[in-house]
DNA sequence: CTTCCATATATCGTGTCGCTATACATAGAG
DNA sequence: CTCTATGTATAGCGACACGATATATGGAAG
């Protein structure tokens, strides 16, 4: 039970999941990575090497801004959502809805939950 | 209005949407593009260089089955689904659903359509 | 004090796969 | 005859999720 996901079924919204727990409060990376595994019950399980990466893509493409924090003892990157950032979430959150209601739509026939 | 889905959100889920609409009767390649296309309201529009690969693998993967019909002047390749493949279909659309629902409540908190 | 685990970030290499471009062949319409 | 729709196929490209690996520290257990 609580199966980990297939790879491909993340790609197109893993970037979209982290946007949306930034939107919350900012974070940093190894906090997100528990919060999206405790916030899907346990079956988003962002290994390193795909996270880090991928925040690196949203800082560059001015999606999200970063700022480093030693203050703490710890070492820590905190993330948080540009204006840029805000408006790519609800743009698509919008077209994630759209394509799960069409797959949905296609799938109506065969699984009748 | 109308828009095409970006592609990475496809991963994963093309392969179930093509096992699905097989599992109303076989179809060639090319009725399987035109279907999606149709069932889709237009939105899912699988190119040939992305579609013949993809029925390949399926075939490959002993989840459809595929025989030459040359009878009727043109040939077409039609494909069936296997035991195996109606099995996957699903499991396939079981997960996606589990999926979808798991993305959904990750973003319930941003857009409340 | 030392050992071990959780915390915390980063990069490299690999494999998968959707897409564009290209190729080839036929049926039917204008 | 030409042009479009039908019909299948592959090569090369680019994007990206992942495992493996590296590095460094805080705190708890022994």
């Amino acid at each position: 039970m609580s199966e980990k996901f297939q790879s491909d079924l993340l790609r197109g919204s893993l970037g979209l999941m982290v946007l949306s727990v930034l939107s919350d409060a900012p974070q940093y990376g190894y906090s997100i990575q528990k919060k999206l595994n405790l916030a899907s019950g346990g079956k988003v399980k962002l290994p390193a090497g795909t996270l880090y990466p991928l925040l690196h893509r949203l800082e560059s493409d001015k999606l999200i801004r970063a700022k480093w924090d030693s203050s703490t003892g710890r070492r820590r990157k905190w993330y948080e959502l540009t204006a840029k950032g805000k408006k790519k979430l609800v743009q698509q959150a919008t077209q994630w809805q759209q394509y799960a209601d069409c797959v949905a739509g296609l799938l109506g026939k065969i699984a009748k939950t």
